[in-house]
Order: C-alpha cells, then sequence, then structure tokens
RNA sequence: GCCGGAUUAGCUCAGCUGGUAGAGCAGCGGUUUUGUAAACCGAAGGUCGCGGGUUCAAAUCCUGCAUCCGGCACCA
C-alpha cells in the first residue's frame, strides 16, 4: 500500500501500483477524464503510469500552470506525426518545449517550404481531433535500436545507442506514431489543444555540432488557449515594432552598409546617446578608482603568440603587412596592451588592486552569420579593465565590480537577466589545478556578491580562465552576453607581469577581465530596445524641441532655446511654417521627451508650455523656471545621486497641469 | 561558415500565371501664420541588390555572387 496526501491535506492509502488516473477516479470519475498529469512530490508522471510510490499527489489538468510545457512538448511531437505522414521518408532527432513553444528538428533531403508550415499546421489540427490516445511503453534498448533502424530512423537509433547497455528505454506511443521520450505526455492528442502555431524555419546542426548534418528545424508556439495565443503573437508583434534597427533607423541614430559590414556608421543624434553612455561610464569608473588608459589600436603578432590569442583567434584578427615584412594585427581585445602598460616600470603590491580601464576599440572578424544588427558587430568598443590584484583581493574586487555592475544596470532601466559561470574550455592554457581553483574563486566571489543563482556553462570559459556572464535581454527577449567578469592566471604569466611583494620577492598579480557594457554598441543596442528609443531625459539625444505657433514667436523661440541650452540641454529649434498639431506628432513620434511650444502668447509673456512625450499636458512655465527644472531633471542618476545637485526635481515633472 | 527566406524611389510597401514600374509618407516649389499627434496644390524622383543565362520581350523564369533577416555553429 501507499500513501497519498492531497493538496488539502488529507491522506489516503492505495494499492501498489495505482495509476494516477485511477486515484483520480476514486474522487470523482469527471475528475479522471480531465486529469492531463500526476504531479507527486514535484515530479510530473502521465496519469496511466504506476505511481512509483507514496507522497504529495497532485492532479494536474492541462490549464494547468505546470501543464504548458507538456503541452508545449507534446506540440512537437504532434508535430513530428504530422510531418512523417505529409512528408514520407523524413527522419524525426529530437523535440523539446522551449520557452513559449517547441521544436522539431528534422532530416530530410527536400528543404521544407514556408508553405508547408501551413499544412504541417493543419495535420497537426487534424491529429489532435484524431484525440489519439499517448501511452508509454518501456523497451529494452537493444529492442529500441532494432526497431528504430528497421524503420530507417538512424538519428533514433544513434541516441539510443548513447544509452548504456542494458537499460531501459522508454518509447509514447501516438496512435500508430511512436517516438522514443522521456516523457511525460498528456494522455491523448486533444489534450493539447489548437492554440498553436508554427513560427519559424530554420537549419540546426545535428546534436550542436557543425562538423554534423545540418536538420531542418521547426519551431512553434503552443498555449492552452486561443486567448493566451493570441495575446503572444501580439506581444511579440508588439517587440519587433522596438527592434534597435527599425528604431536606429527611425530615428535616424546609426547605419550600416555593405562597404562596411558589422562597423557601424554613427549618425549625431545616435553619437550623442553614445557619448552621453560613455561619460556616465566614465564618471562611474573614476568613482570608483579606476585609471583610465589607451593603449595603440595595432600591435606585432608577435605579442599576440606570446599572449596565446594568435593560436585560437589569429584567423578571426584583421592584420597588415608593412614593407619591412612585420605582420600587424589590429587589436581584438585589450588585456595584452593593458599587461604592457602595468609591466613599464616596477609596480609594487603597494599599487595593488591596479584597476586599468579603457573604452577599447577592438575589431574582430566575426563570421558572417554572427553579425546581427549593432549587438553583434565586427568593430565595437569595449568598456574594458583590468584589475591587477593579489589572490586574496579577488573576492573584494569581485563583489566590487557586481556592485557596479548592478548600479549601472540600475541606472541605464535594464534589468538584468541571468548570471552563468562559463567553465573550463577544451582548448586552453593553464593546469587544471590552477583551474581548479580559478574556477572554485569565481564561483564564491559570484556567491559573496550576492548572485543568487548561477548557471553553469562547461566548456565555455576563455581560454586563459573562467568567466562570469551577465546577460541581458533584447525586445523580443532573445539574451546577450553584456556584462563579464573573468578570473585570469594565464595571461599575467604569458606576459610576464610581476609586482615587488612586502618581503621584496617578484610575485604574479592575478588579473581580472571586466566589462559592464560588454561593447558600448551592444549595450546602446539593448538600451534601444528596452526604452522603445523613448529614453529618460538625462539620455535622450534630443532633449527639448521648441516649437512655434506663429511666426510672432520666432525670436522668442530662439531665446528659449539659448536659455535652455545655457543650462546644458540638448535643444532643438522648430521655426517651420507648419501647424502645431504636425510638430508635435512629428517630435513625439521622434520620443522627444520635451516639447516647448511658444505661441504669441507665451512670447508676450515669456513663459514656454512644456509638453512631455506620452503625456497631452502641459506645464506653462516662465523661462527661467523651465529652464531651471528641465536642467534638474536632466542630470545624470550618478550625479544625482552623490547629493550635490539635490533630488528636488523628480516630484515636479509629475506635477504638469492638465 | 551552414540551412531557409528577403532585396523594387530617401522611408514603408504594392506589382497575379513574363509585355521594359505604382502608392503613401519624406524631400523640392508654391499657397496657408496656424494653440498641442498628419493643412492644401504642384512638379519631380527608380541601373527593380550585382553579374550571367533563357526569351521577340525579364522586376517577374533559371543561375552565380553580395548584403540583410530568422535560426544553427562561433563569440578572446
Amino acid at each position: 500500500m501507499i500513501d497519498l496526501i492531497f493538496p488539502d491535506g488529507s491522506k489516503r492509502q492505495y494499492d501498489d501500483g495505482v495509476t494516477g488516473k485511477a486515484v483520480a477516479a476514486s474522487i470523482a470519475p469527471s475528475l479522471a477524464k480531465r486529469a492531463a498529469l500526476i504531479k507527486l512530490d514535484g515530479e510530473l508522471y502521465d496519469v496511466d503510469r504506476p505511481l512509483p510510490g507514496g507522497g504529495h499527489f497532485e492532479i494536474l489538468t492541462r490549464d494547468a500552470r505546470e501543464s504548458l510545457e507538456t503541452l508545449r512538448h507534446d506540440a512537437s511531437h504532434i508535430m513530428a506525426e504530422a510531418v512523417q505522414e505529409l512528408f514520407p521518408g523524413t527522419q524525426v532527432t529530437i523535440g523539446p518545449s522551449i520557452e513559449d513553444g517547441f521544436y522539431y528538428d528534422f532530416a530530410r533531403a527536400e528543404p521544407f517550404s514556408l508553405d508547408d508550415l501551413a499544412s504541417i499546421e493543419a495535420r497537426m489540427k487534424a491529429i489532435v481531433d484524431r484525440d489519439e490516445a499517448i501511452s508509454r511503453e518501456v523497451w529494452s534498448r537493444d529492442e529500441a535500436i532494432s526497431h528504430f533502424k528497421s524503420i530507417g530512423e538512424a538519428y533514433k537509433a544513434e541516441i539510443i545507442e548513447g544509452i548504456p547497455a542494458g537499460e531501459d528505454v522508454s518509447v509514447y506511443r501516438q496512435g500508430g506514431w511512436k517516438d522514443l521520450c522521456r516523457g511525460p505526455h498528456f494522455p491523448s492528442t486533444k489534450f493539447v489543444g489548437k492554440a498553436f502555431k508554427l513560427t519559424k524555419l530554420a537549419g540546426a546542426y545535428w546534436r550542436g555540432d557543425h562538423r554534423n548534418p545540418m536538420l531542418q528545424r521547426i519551431y512553434g508556439t503552443a498555449w492552452a488557449s486561443e486567448e493566451e495565443l493570441a495575446a503572444h503573437l501580439h506581444r511579440i508583434e508588439e517587440a519587433e515594432k522596438r527592434d534597435h534597427r527599425k528604431i536606429g533607423k527611425a530615428m535616424d541614430l546609426f547605419h550600416l552598409q555593405e562597404e562596411a559590414k558589422g562597423m557601424i556608421f554613427w549618425h549625431p543624434k545616435g553619437w550623442t546617446l553614445y557619448r552621453t553612455v560613455e561619460a556616465y561610464m566614465r564618471r562611474k569608473l573614476d568613482a570608483d578608482g579606476y585609471v583610465e588608459v589607451k593603449a595603440p589600436q595595432i600591435m606585432d603578432r608577435v605579442l599576440w603568440e606570446k599572449s596565446g590569442h594568435w593560436e585560437k583567434f589569429g584567423k578571426a584578427m584583421f592584420t597588415c603587412e608593412t614593407e619591412e615584412g612585420e605582420v600587424l594585427a589590429v587589436k581584438p581585445m585589450n588585456c595584452p596592451g593593458h599587461v604592457q602598460i602595468f609591466n613599464h616600470g616596477q609596480k609594487s603590491y603597494r599599487d595593488l588592486p591596479l584597476r586599468m580601464a579603457e573604452f577599447g576599440a577592438c575589431h574582430r572578424y566575426e563570421p558572417s552569420g554572427a553579425l546581427h544588427g549593432i549587438f553583434r558587430v565586427r568593430a565595437f568598443t569595449q568598456d574594458d579593465a583590468h584589475i591587477f590584484c593579489r589572490e586574496d583581493q579577488i573576492e573584494a574586487e569581485s563583489t566590487k565590480f557586481v556592485k557596479l555592475l548592478e548600479s549601472v544596470y540600475r541606472d541605464c532601466g535594464l534589468e538584468l537577466h541571468a548570471v552563468k559561470l562559463a567553465l573550463r574550455p577544451e582548448l586552453r592554457f593553464g593546469t587544471d589545478e590552477v583551474w581548479d581553483i580559478a574556477e572554485k574563486k569565481l564561483e564564491r566571489a559570484a556567491k559573496n556578491a550576492g548572485i543568487a543563482e548561477v548557471e553553469l556553462l562547461p566548456g565555455e570559459g576563455a581560454f586563459y580562465g573562467p568567466k562570469l556572464e551577465f546577460h541581458l535581454r533584447d525586445a523580443i527577449g532573445r539574451t546577450w552576453q553584456c556584462g563579464t567578469l573573468q578570473l585570469d592566471y594565464v595571461l599575467p604569466e604569458r606576459l610576464d607581469a610581476e609586482y615587488v611583494a612586502e618581503d621584496g620577492g617578484k610575485q604574479r598579480p592575478v588579473m581580472l577581465h571586466r566589462a559592464i557594457c560588454g561593447s558600448m554598441e551592444r549595450f546602446l543596442g539593448v538600451m534601444i530596445e528596452n526604452y522603445a528609443g523613448a529614453f529618460p531625459l538625462w539620455l535622450a539625444p534630443v532633449q527639448v524641441t521648441v516649437a512655434t505657433i506663429t511666426s510672432d514667436a520666432d525670436d522668442f523661440a530662439h531665446r528659449a532655446a539659448q536659455a535652455l541650452r545655457a543650462k546644458g540641454l540638448r535643444v532643438e529649434l522648430d521655426l517651420r511654417n507648419e501647424k502645431i498639431n504636425l510638430k508635435v506628432r512629428e517630435h513625439s513620434l521622434a520620443k522627444v521627451p520635451v516639447i516647448a511650444v511658444v505661441g504669441r502668447r507665451e512670447a508676450e509673456e515669456g513663459k514656454v508650455a512644456l509638453r512631455r512625450l506620452g503625456s497631452d499636458g502641459q506645464e506653462i512655465l516662465d523661462l527661467a523656471s523651465a529652464a531651471n527644472l528641465l536642467a534638474m531633471q536632466a542630470i545624470p542618476p550618478d550625479v544625482a545621486a552623490n547629493g550635490v545637485w539635490g533630488a528636488g526635481g523628480a516630484d515636479s515633472a509629475s506635477s504638469a497641469g492638465q
């Protein structure tokens, strides 16, 4: 007998081997009909699967939040069945649920077309209507291998061959179709419903390895109800409008062109934004005890060989050859340059920790397929710094850095999405003992810095050390590594960095490589998408547009613009012979935070009518107070926070007169 | 780099099964002096990404290349 504890706390006994469905039926037959999954002590089971033991027992319907992943997984199976019905000879491989949906990878010589998605989707709905029973079977490994081989499913057979001999595998039967799967699944296809849509067609390497054949991946999204599906599709549609490439074009921030692939032409407004963020970052670094340097853009290949970069990344470096036959490389990163500066002259333990920063312009010959708007480019600027320190300073420096990073993201309105710890890669320098220490220290540093959850990424570290990655999200939810903190025992060794210790002996410093924005370009892209171009006052490329209603106000408009500029505000003047409606519309679409309207009345009274982006109210203020108010509100958050300027500005912003 | 898709005016896009291009907005010229999200009129603007081929005829069909987009791989 087993004891089951129900959500209401009651306890009942059942026979060994009872299924979740039978338990449901013992409570109410209607419940057994609706049961989609069983949750036992936090684990999910098929309703028809005998329970392995007692515990906290819960019946989930298809609409339960925890059922959604299974619904999506089921949808991927239904898609696979549909594809094999419509396209005989197509092999199935793997098809998991993912955030918001699912995908399945197929092997087929012919490419699927976008039109095929519609017919696959229609067939999926037919399979749901057929209400095929889904049942779990346990097969021996060898039996499963020969079965899948016999029906021409080489990839499935290969997966099972990777399972240790003697182990059993579970196979799910879905009508007449079978798939190797761990489960769990709903009892039948009708439970999945029809709130799904196939969204994307893509290539994907078998087992994620570029040496393997390329499969065809079909992505879909699936939800418990049509309403949720519609809401999701609408969200995506809205999010796509925030794409930094669209906004960059619409707001005239930057452009890219064929002759400089992956390199950005910053236009005046975009460059203003860039400089504003750079100036902010520079203040943050200055305040946090960094010194700023500038190293050469091009250095002899010999140095890159010494650092080890040439071996691993030589092919991805831009190089040139001089007439004397030297091979020079455009710097792909800043570390070796900074070590040269560190090595110049003698360093004492008293100089440590030495935090050496550079807005380092780097060039990398990134693979063509990797380029992506301004997120992934071939010419970019890192807000880079290297902290040379003693081992016993690693922890404190890490904590200090994480605090700085968090304050920057907060000021810039960004939410840290995930922190990951990339561990030793296959191709690396340094002994395993050093890696053991470095990985452990970095993990502890993250914990001590208050990072609650760190996802481990085996094999993804830098060749010289493990790295913490700080990920942000773009408009449609893709994540991008921006901040990083890397612990490096290798480069100081390879590039002979040393300092004089207290006892007069030479010691190797440890290097912390760190960046907060990662690349200024990527960071700005993320900010553009997060704000949808509607930047807070301190960041907006144009902070105020003074717009006239009649040409009688031109003189005063000039004076107003001048008065605002005198307070350090970025001001444009719109004296065009156009209606105020048009001007308001255009500057609103251009995401200018404040429109200062001046008509005949304002000109006579020496006032401006301020209209804030996103509100249709006006504040009518005399010119001097408007200038003071806006200047106060445009103070960057780091400057405002240090208290010198007072913090009174924010309130008056919200008291806009209607 | 790999798989798929796209590429037409400054921008956003239309152009069916081949008959040598069209709209809206912007820009330009004019009229309008206007009160908080699009005033009106007019003229103009295109090697249809680039190269090759099929055809009497190609934006349209075939082919090679480039770039971009969606993924995959890569990311010091």
